[in-house]
DNA sequence: TTGTACGCGTTATCAA
DNA sequence: TTGATAACGCGTACAA
């Protein structure tokens, strides 16, 4: 392997100037500068980055934790933060966590070793509390409002289109709302923003029997739909945490020849605009740029998006 | 920063002795190592992982190229390389390349640098030819079959699935076959695998003015119906690079309350199954799971993984 | 079993 | 404007 210093003594000059013209740093003569560029395109020499990044104290990276991957939510929210990443020349590493609390840990202790300079959580199942201590080594960030917890955030603001959506089944005078989230309530930001906004908008707790949590995907969705039925609970509407579930709710009643209750999902997803169902679109893209921004610490503190009730 | 110099002055030993107890290795004696391990907890001392790849002389990293990750076809195969790069302790490095050859050559070139061990195209425009000088500065692998070029290579076999989906066109008798394709046939090996495996079945190469190329997502595919709606070329079959394309193509007919012709897409996606359309499962995870296993050097040379056929 | 000292490749400080 | 040299933090022959 070539080195700066082999890059140094061909050349005849010291390993400190070829250092400044690596860089473009200022202090070179113009001649001593194209010699030593000579020399390095005669050995086709590149720079090491771990010794640069040793030497310089960051890596350039920035570290994203992704449940998993196939859900449209955290491919929308990590091609915002892929697009901004590489426009401000970081390298993203995807760190795959299944919910897993130990592994989340794992990764906060890369960020202590230096392994990237910032972390991201798309979502996560560990408390935000226990994060704040891992601030001193690098950016943290995550993807949902924090609440009173200081650290950085950037997420969709739930409420107004939860709202709006709410309003929009009101006025359709729906009387049984299934509602199919995605975890727990307790520890689910967008479960209990739902939650919330409902009792906003109908004055009372929505139905118990006609909550189901762990519903991520389009199998769970026909599952939801399968308890409700075989259980005669009959929504009136269901609304489901993305078009792909509330698409699997809708297979469950085709399947069984039954006419459907009225359905809505989030996402704005191709399944959704093919069933013709109303939707919401949580703009993660501009989540993950906002987040992206605030891992590389090009801005600070909480970044409310805008999201869109989409009637049809 | 508490360092190792750190841990080795307060214990009373010296670095090299501590580096074995950080390494778990022999040599060390039980009550050392437990003095040692004491005083790493009392400073609450971690390793700096950048210095440990600079002298270890490998950074457990592997970058992988995606041109976008919204096409389920790069994140099926980014979810098997993720699943599988961390089974092996290796971080996965997401590089956008947006089909960009001076982007993609950008990498190749951080590869150089020592910013990863491996790296995986899972698609590229560059002559993968001009991969092979790389190959000494790490290992390379791309995701298509490379032919007779000496590269590390992971691929879904489309011969004998394409084959057999042609022939399920063939026995139904469709007289005009459009072919709506990802990128030019003289760079996309999905394009050229397809016109390859049609004159194969059919004996004769496809009509070119039902042709397309370019289409990669639903907006493209629904595009590429009005072009053949418009200029009256009829066809009464299509043959699409991805379900969600094929739902594109319906959607044009259904908007314009024509016949469609009958549609086929790729990728096993939900669209296709709501649309109760044949599909091509490529197994793209087991492709990814795969090239990972050549990036990090498990494993050598080619790995065709097998496709099915799904008539519906 | 433990310690010394050097190498990894670069950047940054300070002197010249 | 250029150069010598000390960091950066860790791993590892080799010596003891």
């Amino acid at each position: 392997m070539t080195t700066i210093r082999d890059v140094a003594r061909i050349s005849g000059y010291s390993v400190s100037t070829v250092s400044r013209v690596l860089n473009h740093k200022n202090y070179v003569s113009d001649e001593v500068r194209k010699n030593i560029q000579k020399v390095i395109a005669e050995l086709d020499y590149v720079p090491n980055d771990v010794a640069r990044d040793l030497s310089r104290g960051r890596t350039m990276n920035i570290g994203v934790v992704v449940p998993n991957i196939d859900h449209p939510y955290y491919t929308d929210i990590v091609r915002g933060i892929m697009a901004a990443a590489f426009a401000a020349g970081y390298n993203v590493l995807m760190l795959p966590s299944k919910y897993d609390a130990v592994v989340e840990h794992g990764y906060l202790d890369q960020l202590r070793r230096h392994a990237f300079d910032g972390l991201i959580f798309t979502s996560h199942t560990m408390p935000v509390a226990d994060m704040v201590p891992y601030k001193q080594y690098g950016e943290v960030v995550v993807c949902h409002d924090p609440g009173q917890i200081d650290i950085s955030a950037a997420f969709t603001e739930r409420g107004p289109s939860y709202r709006a959506a709410f309003r929009w089944v009101q006025r359709r005078h729906y009387r049984r709302v299934g509602l199919v989230l995605p975890r727990d309530i307790d520890i689910s930001a967008t479960s209990s923003a739902t939650i919330t906004a409902y009792k906003d908008v109908f004055g009372v707790e929505p139905e118990p029997s006609l909550i189901r949590t762990g519903v991520m995907s389009y199998d769970d969705g026909y599952a939801a739909a399968e308890y409700y039925g075989t259980n005669n609970l009959a929504p009136d509407f269901i609304f489901a945490n993305g078009d792909d579930i509330a698409a699997g709710v809708l297979q469950y009643y085709r399947d069984g020849h039954l006419t459907p209750p009225t359905v809505m999902g989030q996402e704005n997803q191709l399944s959704g605009q093919l069933l013709g169902i109303p939707t919401i679109d949580h703009h993660f893209r501009d989540v993950g740029a906002a987040a992206l921004r605030l891992a590389i610490g090009a801005a600070e503190g909480q970044f409310p998006v805008h999201s869109d009730f989409i009637p049809r």
